[in-house]
DNA sequence: CCAATATCAAGAATAATTCCAATCTAGGAG
DNA sequence: CTCCTAGATTGGAATTATTCTTGATATTGG
């Protein structure tokens, strides 16, 4: 079985990140995204912290949220329309939405490939973020 | 040069597509996004389309705009968090954003590919819908 | 031509997210 | 240790894109 990516105990603390101040708040945030490894909306993110910081306000956990998100140690993901949801696969990778369980996975990249292995990019581009999200079923098993 | 993709003159109708009944403000609607192969939203295409249908509303817009998706002759797509976008290249492909000019460029799959080639998908995936979006800059030149 | 059905328009409603102003808190300077 | 300040938190208001609702119109099949 392949750990590679999930090897980070739970409630761990990140380790320090220059200019970021590790308030409670934060930390739990960061706690419960590591805790469970689904894909959260900020609303779910925000009924879970509350089981340990009661009072804390959704607006502080959209804060919190786009602090870790901005310090590289979660990732936002968006699908369609709906709410953003959060990731704490920091890891570059993609999505697969099973459209019949509302499922989302981590979709890794095959090791060794290369962007332009397979899209036409446009002469000069200079990749920053990569957001592959595919939908589908998963056939009966 | 490689123009595969967009020969279908800019004002002309969509042939006939079954179960759609083509009003003036659909056609309308179809003809703004064929004429000009940029990624406008709603918004945008709305002031486009008032040009020759004054009175028409947003809401309208937007049914139309849905409706057109649903029949599969537009593309929706999303960036980010902002409003959504319409693509009237049915083909699948993906987007180049470019974050200093705010341009989207389409992108084309290289022939031949294949998602698994590239992406570890769960086994039994059936994948119905792929969106592929990298944020970037072109180089200067 | 008429009834059934689909579309349109205008504005109200919704939902996610951001903004704002008022506290609060932690950590460094003295 | 205490004070000061920058940054963090809160609750609620505001914003924004989109959807919904309702009544009026239009279109089509019979």
């Amino acid at each position: 079985m392949n750990h590679r990516l999930h090897d980070r105990a739970a409630n761990s603390l990140p380790e320090a990140c220059p200019g970021l101040r590790m308030t409670p708040q934060r930390q739990e945030v960061y706690r419960v995204l590591m805790g469970r490894r689904d894909h959260p909306t900020a609303n779910e993110v925000h009924s879970r912290v509350k089981k340990r910081l009661p009072n804390i306000s959704l607006a502080t956990v959209y804060n919190c949220l786009e602090t870790l998100v901005d310090h590289g140690l979660i990732r936002q993901v968006n699908f369609e329309r709906e709410s953003s949801r959060y990731c704490p696969n920091v890891k570059e990778h993609g999505h697969f939405h099973d459209a019949a369980s509302g499922a989302i996975h981590d979709i890794e990249f095959k090791p060794g490939v290369n962007l332009s292995d397979f899209l036409d990019l446009p002469p000069g581009a200079v990749i920053e973020d990569i957001e592959i999200t595919l939908r589908g079923k998963l056939a009966a098993s």
